[in-house]
DNA sequence: CTATTTAGTTCCCTCATTGAACTCAATGCC
DNA sequence: GGCATTGAGTTCAATGAGGGAACTAAATAG
């Protein structure tokens, strides 16, 4: 069967992984953001049916992350690149590649290395908070019940349960008061 | 056909995409992270097929990035949770959701704010370099060819035209300098 | 005038995804 | 005790997406 669209889920990651959220997508974006640009270099590169590539360069055109631009018209060819959107993207693949390195790095070691230019140090991506600046770890982040409530598939139980919680901290806190 | 694996990629993207690169691999992990951490739960806020999910959480599992528990035995019951691996790709995730929230945000707003413990604000992720701890943009990354030599899938035409282009730049170098 | 290059398209086959029904053990409820 | 419900899956048939390979089109190289 078709798979599940993401598209009417009320959650913006999955909203994204419904363009992005395939095995190939991403490993195109990054050929492209490293400078690949044309159909059969992307075949040869990453071993992806001709068919299949076609099929998701003309899905990310369409949402607006890849820009497609004829190089030359007689005969009509054209050449890939990210779109502001895609360049966009390109931090958070970044960061992907970061997490590959800690945990599933090859044998070889890393094939490439990136360069930051307005330091011109190697980096690793890190994430960040826009607040503070500290790096964000998975332990010292809350998630509070935002604006959108949210009754859709692919955040109905969550909102509910995160309802739940953030009332029973906030009994929490009452009792606690009280009984102090 | 099976969908091809990329774990034999001389590329950290690619393995851990394959892993972690479908639809609903990261939606499973969001939610794990969120607290849910029931196979129901996560039938019923995803709306994937019970089926699929059984599949996708042993995958998880044998990869490491899922702990199964049992939190009962008479009847055997599991409950789920991020594996140090998994937490790790929380940031990562997050990385991903900022982007769908600037380029996807769904028209009712979010139904989740995230806040910093660290320095109790609400935040976005944001990319930095690991270096200066500058924001990391698309335009300011450079990349040079790695340790990793790379003659195999996924990254066999990137290394050469890494080589080419590197090489490309000392002889531009080096012509700037001797006509200069 | 034949071979090669580039960018696809077409065809078929297989397997992954889906939805729905079914299982099994325990627990709640009357 | 008997009946319905819950939790966590497993099984099954149908279908469509991913995969391989061959084919097309338009030009250029030799």
């Amino acid at each position: 069967m078709q798979r599940t669209s993401f598209a009417r889920m009320q959650c913006s990651l999955a909203r994204g992984l419904d363009v992005i959220g395939d095995g190939w997508t991403l490993l195109i974006l990054r050929d492209l953001f490293l400078g690949l640009d044309r159909f059969d270099d992307l075949v040869a590169n990453l071993g992806i049916s001709r068919n299949l590539l076609t099929r998701r360069l003309t899905l990310l055109v369409d949402n607006g992350i890849v820009e497609r631009r004829a190089y030359t018209r007689r005969p009509l060819r054209h050449a890939y690149g990210l779109s502001p959107a895609g360049a966009d993207l390109v931090p958070a693949i970044l960061a992907l590649t970061a997490w590959g390195e800690r945990w599933a790095r090859p044998a070889e070691g890393s094939p490439m290395i990136f360069i930051h230019e307005t330091c011109g140090q190697p980096f690793e991506a890190k994430v960040c908070c826009s607040a503070c600046g500290g790096r964000i770890e998975a332990g010292a982040v809350r998630v509070l019940p935002g604006p959108g409530g949210a009754a859709k598939p692919g955040t109905m139980v969550l909102a509910r349960r995160l309802h739940e919680r953030a009332e029973a901290d906030n009994d929490k806190k009452i009792k606690g008061e009280g009984t102090a």
